[in-house]
RNA sequence: GGGGGUGUAGCUCAGUUGGUUAGAGCGAUCGCCUGUCACGCGAUAGGUCGAGGGUUCGAGUCCCUUCACUCCCGCCA
């Protein structure tokens, strides 16, 4: 091939047999015996062992090479003997016999083992992170992700989207998270802001008439990070569409959706045509707008049952009586489950910060009762009742939470996952997506009182927009929607609004003038004017898609150069001090944080 | 900004109720070993117990402060 390489370390077979060949790699491994040496030869493609016998005059040297030294080995392909064929290997069936080698690149003591499945903190991983990337696992994610993008460059092709760079440097906008800045070295005193999606570009390319339109984008956001969110940076494949409903969008959505994990993961999608469920349903069922539907458990609503004479759940009631609601997840066929089972619920949904969750068993002997700490406050036909709205049989339990609506929602979707994992209901071999669909345009926030966007505030309402009252906003709904997949949400995106009139009222409903809306998005408010196509779009986390594929719980493990939770880069010591020099011709001075 | 977890040898970890000289495996170094594939066997080196302060006759262990990493809440239209 060339002068370091012959062969790669993955691909030499028994029909290579008396080959002469040349391999380079990294020493994956070595093992000694004193006069053999094996040597377990690794690159990107596999690993090849090689062999070499003290009668040979390099072998002294070769013995003492450190692990992760990378040398290039000139041999002879030999056959294995029956016996001593490695099955686990694709070179398996041969072995190298080492004619001569030559050290190509030489290693200190390494701060973290390469070859070795344990866990390593994630300090000296990040800090050494290109030893880290050798090592198995991460390194096929990596290349499992480099993929999956390939993949979705070719399909969205073949739907007849382009692929267009939209600016990285851009103005900062009011809305959504914090942004990065860059200052401006000709503009003094001004900044860029990094985009924390391309929506306003994106919506631009339809008014300038490119129809379909597709990116794999990054974005910028300045918040905490999470386990499943990079602080900083990460990747969305970025789409919209002109002349298009919602359900044009879900169709290309699903497509690609589907083929992507039927061919990157072996795991069952469960429905093939995604559910749509509404956010009101979604927020009641499972108490949350991004449900895990994999988990079978359902929440019900139960309000009514506590302004029955023949319930006696005082503490309750009471609550019923002060506006509060009560709702409940059905848990099947528990009878036999243990009192620690229960409690153990209970005592956790406490360490959540909640008040607790009180439950009974569902009995019948002659009269339906409900065994458990709570049971004897309920009448047999209140019961009844309960059945009669859950659909639960004797046998089941109900897990109650009584509260205002946010707090109760919060609970029991935490406690659906809770349960969930605790009787092994979920099948972690499948992958089930649905749609979330009609979110509210507006919600107030609980504690300014204010009127916010819920989610976009470029998406359109629905209705008919000439007979919109907009006097009562929160009940307005929009053409928004979100993909879901095993509780983590993809993605969100909407039917834009191209109507600029109706986001002038709109923006007014949520505190903005028509002067600051002019300001602040004055490119695509002005395209707006000119003939805008009636467009929308969506923007599918590549992050997170690659990690439910690869099934990581955790985004830096299929991030090649990921920051730590401060949102540091420990390899390249970023972010770093400027010098005055950089600061002055940028017209800016540092104060010191005290 | 708030809450939880972790921090002991290069790496992964153990260390009991506060009590002698802080241990193991891997790695490193040295020696032995011709069929291993987590090779095996023996020896040696390697420690500011994250840092600082306190309680105590005595602190890896208890208390306070602080730092780092991590998980969560807030935040992420």
């Amino acid at each position: 091939m060339n002068k370091y390489r012959s062969h790669t370390c993955g691909e030499l077979t028994i029909k290579d047999k008396n080959k002469t060949i040349s391999l380079s790699g990294w020493i994956n491994k070595k093992r000694d015996h004193g006069n053999l040496l094996f040597l377990d030869l690794r690159d990107n493609y596999g690993i090849t062992q090689c062999l070499i016998e003290n009668s040979h005059p390099q072998f002294k040297e070769l013995e003492k090479l450190s692990l992760e030294t990378v040398i290039k080995v000139d041999g002879k392909v030999s056959e294995r003997s029956k016996d001593t064929v490695n099955k686990e290997l694709n070179t398996g069936e041969i072995e190298i016999s080492v004619i001569s080698y030559k050290i190509l690149g030489h290693t200190k003591e390494l701060p973290l083992p390469v070859f070795s499945d344990q866990e390593y903190a994630e300090e000296i991983r990040l800090k050494y992170r290109f030893l880290d990337l050798r090592r198995k696992k991460i390194h096929q994610n990596i290349i499992l992700r480099s993929k999956v993008i390939s993949f979705i460059r070719s399909e969205m092709e073949k739907l007849g989207f382009l692929e267009f760079q939209t600016p990285i440097l851009t103005s900062s906008s009011p809305e959504g998270a914090r942004d990065f800045l860059v200052p401006s070295r000709l503009n003094p005193g001004k900044f860029y802001a990094l985009p924390q999606a391309p929506q306003q570009f994106k919506q631009l390319v339809m008014m300038s008439g490119f129809d379909r339109y597709f990116q794999i984008a990054p974005c910028f956001r300045d918040e905490d990070a999470r386990a499943d969110r990079s602080p900083g940076e990460f990747y969305q494949l970025d789409i919209e569409m002109s002349f298009v409903e919602q359900e044009n969008v879900f169709e290309v959505v699903e497509t690609l959706m589907k083929k992507i994990f039927k061919k990157f993961s072996n795991k069952k999608i469960i429905y093939e045509s995604f559910p749509k469920i509404t956010y009101s349903e979604a927020m009641l069922k499972y108490g949350t707008d991004k449900p895990d539907l994999r988990n079978p458990l359902i929440i019900n609503e139960f309000t009514e049952i506590f302004k029955r004479e023949d319930v006696s759940f005082e503490i309750f009631k009471k609550l019923v009586k002060s506006g509060s609601i009560v709702r409940g997840i059905i848990v099947k066929n528990t009878k036999d489950k243990p009192r620690s089972f229960f409690d153990g619920i209970d005592k956790w949904a406490k360490e959540q910060g909640a008040s607790g969750l009180a439950y009974f068993t569902i009995e019948k002997d002659s009269l339906l009762k409900g065994k458990g700490p709570v049971g004897k406050f309920f009448s047999s036909e209140s019961i009844e009742k309960i059945m009669e709205i859950s659909k639960a049989n004797v046998g089941d339990s109900v897990f109650l939470a009584c509260g205002k609506k946010n707090e109760i929602e919060k609970i029991l979707s935490q406690a659906r996952d809770k349960i969930g994992d605790e009787l092994k209901l979920i099948n972690h071999n499948t992958y089930a997506f649905c749609w979330i669909i009609d979110y509210p345009m507006f919600e107030k926030d609980e504690n300014t009182k204010k009127i916010n966007f819920s989610h976009n505030p470029f998406s359109m309402p629905q209705g008919e927009l000439k007979n919109l009252d907009i006097s009562n906003p929160l009940e307005i709904k929009a053409y928004q929607y979100d993909i879901v997949c095993n509780g983590v949400e993809l993605s969100s995106g909407a039917i834009r609004n191209h109507i600029p009139e109706l986001m002038y009222k709109l923006f007014s409903i949520a505190g903005y003038s028509k002067e600051e809306v002019d300001k602040k998005f004055s490119g695509m408010i002005n395209a707006l004017s000119y003939g805008a196509p009636p467009h929308g779009g969506i923007a599918p986390g590549i992050d997170r898609i690659i990690m439910l594929l690869a099934g990581e719980k955790n985004i830096r493990e299929i991030t090649m150069f990921p920051m730590n939770q401060n949102a540091q880069d420990l390899m390249m010591n970023a972010p770093s001090e400027v010098s005055e020099d950089q600061l002055k011709e940028l017209n800016l001075s540092v104060k010191k944080k005290k």
